[in-house]
DNA sequence: GCCCATAGTGTCGAAAAGGATACCATTGGA
DNA sequence: TCCAATGGTATCCTTTTCGACACTATGGGC
């Protein structure tokens, strides 16, 4: 389980956005889930798309998306290794969330452009 | 300036994602941003709608949001003090951001429930 | 036997984030 | 003089996050 920022999130009307935030607000989680939009990924897949990031980071992130529910991750049985990783259907309904985020990333954060992956 | 999880933003299209996150990610932040979207608010009164804050963790907060140009403080010559906090225009650009993050907790996240504030 | 591919795990340390507590500054009113 | 209001600041500590480095496991091919 990754950091609990907030113990509770029924305070009040904001702790929602509380709530979400702590779901996706580890290093990598939110890129991760960005390219997972587009679907299935292996494990290496998705570390070639992240610049800099390490096995044991990008391992620990995974670990914390799949805990929370919001991505599945199906080993396969076979030499060498392959797992899968994809949205869950809850991780589907933050497409608009991590799409709002681009969004506004791409527009108001000069050294975020939007390049060809 | 707050936590630098990422030092550039312009490595790969989910980057904008990580990069609008890394202003909204400290614990409180999204919750006064929420919160400043109905207008103008003291610091007491902020205070007062985030259960269980710190003084020092709110001011410490409400530096950094000033810092990346997502809310303005308006310091008042008067005693008692009165410093009042606003989404600047900046930040007002944040509220499609804040709303989709607050809408997928209110149905998601159990414990995030809607309250009256 | 060695190397390759894949997807990790273990361990420890550095850095950052968050928190507790006490204290500070100003004017105005009693 | 003391207390109230407001919005902080200083100091030190604790906890969490992140990273570096080395190592692991499996089968297949040469």
């Amino acid at each position: 389980m990754g950091r609990t920022r907030h113990d509770r999130f029924d305070c009040s009307p904001g702790c929602a956005v509380e709530a979400t935030l702590s779901l996706i607000d580890g290093k990598w989680k939110g890129v991760v889930l960005y390219h997972l939009m587009s679907g299935t990924l292996r494990f290496n897949e998705i570390r070639r798309k992240l610049p800099n990031v390490t096995q044991r980071m990008l391992t620990n992130q995974l670990r914390e998306l799949e805990a929370d529910g919001l991505i599945t991750r199906t080993v396969f049985a076979q030499v060498p290794p392959r797992v899968d990783y994809d949205l869950s259907e809850r991780g589907r309904t933050l497409e608009p969330v991590i799409l709002a985020l681009k969004n506004w990333g791409d527009v108001n954060m000069p050294s975020a452009g939007s390049f060809a992956a």
